[in-house]
DNA sequence: GCAGAATTTTAGAATAAATCTAAATTATTT
DNA sequence: AAATAATTTAGATTTATTCTAAAATTCTGC
């Protein structure tokens, strides 16, 4: 492991946010103030080939990262808002069920967030940060 | 509903595929060799909001879209490659759970499919196709 | 420790997906 | 029919990500 995969890593296991490349890109630049924005993207996708990270792909947000211990997201369907929780692990029945060549998987529940159920639809674009 | 939603929404309803943009794009010129890209984002986003059809997004791929109905979808950690698995239904325990706000789920597990198990990583990146 | 090989970083261009803008068109309402 | 609202179009723009090729760094065997 290179110094960036471990600082990298260090940083998305020790975030309880779900951060996206360019937070990860922001920290990293503290530290190594030359740093640029391809390594980045370079270390993040061989952590995730090594699979010690998690990739969360949400409906039009910018893929996140997480670390890979299990848990479920809870996200707002119309601001993207999202939430961890702990529903019942699935891995072993899915692993009955599907074979044992099942890696992993992603549980993704969709509601509407308390702020969203008022300002009702046409929504604001995803792009305006999710009401914090 | 105006004719290019539900032209659209059929399209999607009748495909036993999760259709890209672009593929929703092509059915459409056929029988309306006029119509632009943007049209199609617009209806679908529409019907997306309306809660008509899901929107399935799996990393680093591009959004497809899919019919509401319950269904799970088992992926390729690797290629992508995606198809549709029917494990139990985990809405009513999901709403017992987490409130009656919840409005669907996403449940995508990850396996290496029989070709990516033998071709080894370093993987292909996602833009190849993923095989048949 | 050094030559050679392999990997990683960098800078910047390139690509791809999706959105936005503003004008033109079409639909709906009164 | 006039006024208002919604949709489409064309094209530019944005954003996320990947690619390329050269430079820098790290690793390996001797």
């Amino acid at each position: 492991m290179t110094r960036y995969e471990q600082e990298i890593l260090s940083i998305i296991r020790h975030s309880s946010e779900h951060l996206t490349i360019e937070q990860i890109f922001h920290r990293m630049k503290e530290k190594y103030p030359g740093i640029v924005l391809a390594t980045i993207y370079n270390n993040v996708n061989r952590l995730w080939e090594a699979g010690l990270i998690r990739r969360v792909s949400i409906e039009g947000q910018p893929d996140r990262y997480d670390r890979p211990h299990r848990h479920d997201h809870l996200v707002c369907r119309r601001c993207g808002w999202l939430t961890d929780i702990a529903f019942d692990d699935l891995s072993a029945a899915l692993r009955e069920r599907l074979g044992e060549e099942v890696l992993y998987y992603d549980l993704n529940v969709f509601y509407l967030c308390p702020d969203c159920r008022q300002n009702d639809f046409p929504r604001t674009p995803y792009k305006e940060e999710p009401h914090e």
